[in-house]
DNA sequence: ATTCCTTTGAAGTAA
DNA sequence: TTACTTCAAAGGAAT
């Protein structure tokens, strides 16, 4: 989809200067002439993709638009469902003190900010499609465990498709969420007593904050 | 309405 | 440093 890409390339001229620009090299699939124009805050959108065939074409990774609109990172009532500019990113940074980080549009509706997902969880999120359309399983126990045969069936460089990709939205979540910390989300989910937690009968419902 | 199940990997806690 | 635990996604099943 043309417009999330160049949602994406709007995005990260505005979001990182030049100063990070040896980051971005590290990543084969950010456009090249993104790259050379990293130094400049001005930036037209008139080349479109298809009359010609552009760095966007095979240096962007199919994967990255999808991460940018996923429904959870991305809430559809939450800022970052709209193009992300220097501003928005700078109150991101303003709100994430050093307690936990939220997305918030409101003062009614705060979400957590969740982990990035590692290279399985993201390959599970690009063909679990798959395992559905063939019909043979239906609960998503089910397809986890097809999908973890299928995982440590894939060679090492399909599999290194995915570890990069991870790395990417890890650092992009960085880039997001500077004071974020999986310890945010640590321990406050409900859980069965049964299944670990044994003695006190309510020692976690300390976590309303 | 909420938790379980089930997977791998990142990151947390406790020893 | 090592071992163990939690949470990311998903959604039908179970509670």
């Amino acid at each position: 989809d043309h417009q999330k890409i160049h949602f994406l390339t709007t995005f990260e001229s505005d979001l990182f200067p030049s100063s990070v620009s040896v980051k971005l090299q590290a990543y084969d699939w950010w456009p090249a002439e993104q790259q050379q124009n990293l130094n400049t805050t001005s930036r037209g959108q008139n080349n479109t993709p298809q009359t010609q065939s552009t760095a966007a074409d095979t240096s962007v990774h199919p994967l990255v638009p999808l991460l940018l609109y996923s429904d959870r990172h991305f809430p559809s009532s939450s800022l970052y469902s709209q193009p992300i500019s220097a501003a928005a990113a700078q109150q991101v940074s303003a709100q994430s003190g050093q307690h936990a980080c939220y997305h918030s549009n409101s003062a009614f509706s705060r979400q957590p900010v969740k982990k990035p997902l590692n290279a399985f969880m993201l390959y599970m999120k690009e063909m679990r499609h798959k395992v559905l359309q063939e019909g043979q399983e239906r609960e998503s126990a089910a397809i986890n465990r097809i999908l973890g045969r299928r995982w440590h069936a894939l060679s090492h460089s399909e599999q290194s498709k995915y570890y990069d990709l991870a790395q990417k939205e890890r650092l992009l979540h960085m880039q997001l969420y500077p004071g974020w910390s999986a310890r945010d989300n640590y321990g406050k989910r409900k859980r069965k007593q049964s299944q670990q937690i044994s003695g006190s009968t309510s020692s976690w419902t300390l976590n309303a904050g």
